[in-house]
DNA sequence: CCCCTAAGGTGGTCGGACCACTTTGGTCCT
DNA sequence: AGGACCAAAGTGGTCCGACCACCTTAGGGG
């Protein structure tokens, strides 16, 4: 019933893992609509010939992330999606081999409004030290000839020196929720725009982190986000 | 070694969340720093008087919070507070029996940034039940006579609208994960804006939801939230 | 002094058991 | 027939004890 090869994705509690993961494409496919229950604890071990306790730990994980919700004597009834905890971004964009344009735009509008709004503050907290490192990321940014894929790992760069800097810890963990393993996937896009564009842009952020600038860091880095959801989604629709 | 009383917080896996609450207690308060590790399953099974299942619970409960990081071999190990969840905040402001000033101000700007962002979806795409429910809720802000309380509860519930009307998921995830079980203490704030100000407010609002005016809406409920962080840092201040 | 091995410690899983609680079905009364 | 009530079944929460795979660490050998 468990495959070792597929269920050794998580190191750590294997089978567990699995169990969750297969309760979780479950869900997302539809099987368990909300306000189903789940199979309970001892069902679920018996068909998945684990013991107890492992399928347990994958349902209380499931309820961790807000999948379902378990009451004692009741069993885990799913949750509807937008109740759930940010953790259920990651299966939702993975659990398809594409993941949904749609719900790819939704989450780079949030992260735009995220980021813009950070850049504000960052610029006018950043010590010196992050000032230098943003403008040593600029460059690089405006290299000649630096491949797309470079290029939008240096905007990730960027985008979390502007959380960092921002000096708001809140502001930093939406984003590390946000981004959370969600780096892989978005390798390879092969697009990018045109290098007299982002030399002019590069150039502005620089000038707004320079004078400590937050309306013009805000819109220029909104811009330059904009940029790479272009990017992104025309990726994801060609693909 | 467990107080019941306190222990009761939780119904559901009472001691599990008893003795994971003392870790983050602890952890919070600095008796264990990052990359410390926490105390085995066994040990804390047996410092604690419960059976090590139990409080293998509550540590992988922590672990998936995103307090520590759980090894095969090596134990818990205590992760950086600004590499963790979001689930984290609700335990880093209530964990003084006062909230931090600073930690909610920065909470108050990225809720600034996420609603009054997701305003301008909103008006955008709310249709009709939504702009009607806008309008309501518009009209019991300006009641004359409203308790402080009630004011700030019709606008909790303005920015939930907001957020569903956003037609993003996405952004209704951050603002649960921002939200959560965090409405507890922030009752009783006892001061508002005048209420002229209010008016003018509430009408401009309206105007931008009739017209569907995307720019005003994030303007005027940033005004908004504004008005909200000034009377809660204050109450938070003067308490 | 460093590398490498072996022992101990740690988490992961297993098997079975009891309790408190909820659900559910049927019985009994109205 | 309908509704209130009660008991049995089912479910999660906890306990007990055990084994395994893995990591850490201290010790011995080079």
């Amino acid at each position: 019933m468990l495959e070792p090869d597929r269920a050794a994705a998580d190191s750590e509690a294997p089978r567990a893992s699995a169990i969750a993961e297969r309760l979780r494409e479950q869900i997302l496919s539809g099987k368990y609509g909300p306000g189903e229950r789940l199979p309970s604890e001892r069902e679920l071990a018996e068909r998945s010939g684990v013991h107890r306790s492992c399928a347990r730990e994958a349902l209380k994980r499931l309820a961790q992330e807000g999948f379902v919700a378990i009451r004692r004597g009741g069993g885990a009834r799913v949750l509807p999606l937008e109740q759930a905890g940010l953790g259920v971004l990651q299966h939702l964009l993975m659990h398809a081999e594409r993941p949904d344009p749609s719900l790819v735009s939704q989450w780079l509008d949030v992260h735009e409004l995220v980021i813009a709004g950070g850049a504000r503050f960052a610029v006018e907290r950043a010590d010196d030290a992050e000032r230098a490192r943003a403008r040593s990321l600029l460059a690089r940014l405006v290299e000649p000839q630096l491949p797309s894929a470079a290029l939008w790992s240096v905007v990730d760069e960027l985008t979390d020196l502007l959380a960092v800097a921002s000096r708001n810890v809140v502001l930093r963990m939406v984003r590390n929720a946000l981004t959370a393993q969600l780096r892989v996937g978005r390798k390879h896009v092969d697009n990018c725009p045109p290098h007299k564009a982002l030399v002019q842009l590069a150039s502005a952020i620089g000038r707004a982190v320079q004078q400590r600038d937050g309306d013009a860091a805000e819109t220029h880095v909104r811009t330059l986000l904009r940029a790479q959801r272009k990017a992104l989604l025309s990726r994801l629709q060609n693909a």
